[in-house]
DNA sequence: CCTGAAATTCGGGGGGC
DNA sequence: GCCCCCCGAATTTCAGG
């Protein structure tokens, strides 16, 4: 992990496409070193995969809610059912346990607030041992960036 | 956009560096096809771009803070600014204005406590404006998936 | 809108420096 | 370590159904 791979994760950041000269010609290499460093990294999980972004409004997902969970207990077992309860909602893109007034914040992604209420009858509510759950409206994104890599 | 199209992001969220014959067999269709559809939501802005999954702890990024800060005041020229000095400072990565208790979401991104005590000291707190901030760091990811697309 | 094939570009892997 | 070159595979274009 020197200088050169920080760059060459930088391009794939912005581009993930790009060909292996066209990283290259960015970092001030040729393509097949360019290729070796990539695939150490990969092998070593400093890259984990390739993905797309993707425009949710243009999918029909139009709100994104944030939520902020408590649970009742803080038991090993509640812990390990409401991680298995959240893997089986695909609404709920991502879920961390924090530190500070509650335990978790989930990013919930739905079509509309309707399609937000239903899942909040259907499914959030349904799950035992929240004692508490507030619900927070992306109204905009003001930022959304890459990893700071320092290059 | 039809069901075709939201398997080929599909198995591009998973991996978009699969070749189109590969994309082409998961949906049932040949590689041309395929082109075509992923070039049309290139086009139509349903495709933002190709991206990188990092490893931060692997980048030496070991700590994701979420700050949640309230303004002193509301117009549009606090909010404005506001949106300009965060875009300046690479350690965070994302920002939204939300609805409820408080005004901003930001997540950010740094080496450790300390790179993030520095960062709270040097570029937040000078940060005009500000009436208060509430820091809560990530102590775990549960989950983290991709946008539900309904295939 | 698809299939299938042609032309072009790119990825993946050697050998020399 | 990197650069250059080669071969097989992928992308991209374009005929025809």
């Amino acid at each position: 992990m020197d200088k050169l791979d920080r760059k060459i994760l930088s391009v794939l950041q912005k581009n993930a496409r790009a060909s292996l000269q066209e990283v290259g010609a960015v970092v001030g290499l040729s393509a097949s070193p360019c290729w070796g460093r990539i695939k150490k990294m990969e092998e070593a999980g400093v890259i984990e995969g390739y993905t797309v972004r993707l425009n949710p409004l243009a999918l029909g997902l139009g709100d994104t809610v944030l939520v902020m969970v408590t649970l009742d207990s803080h038991s090993d077992n509640t812990l390990e059912k409401f991680g298995e309860v959240l893997a089986s909602i695909p609404e709920v893109v991502e879920a961390h346990l924090v530190s500070g007034e509650y335990d978790y914040l989930l990013r919930v992604v739905v079509k509309d607030t309707r399609d937000y209420e239903r899942l909040l009858r259907e499914k959030l509510y349904k799950i035992r041992g929240i004692r508490h759950s507030q619900s927070s409206f992306v109204l905009r994104t003001l930022k959304k960036a890459d990893l700071p890599l320092g290059v």
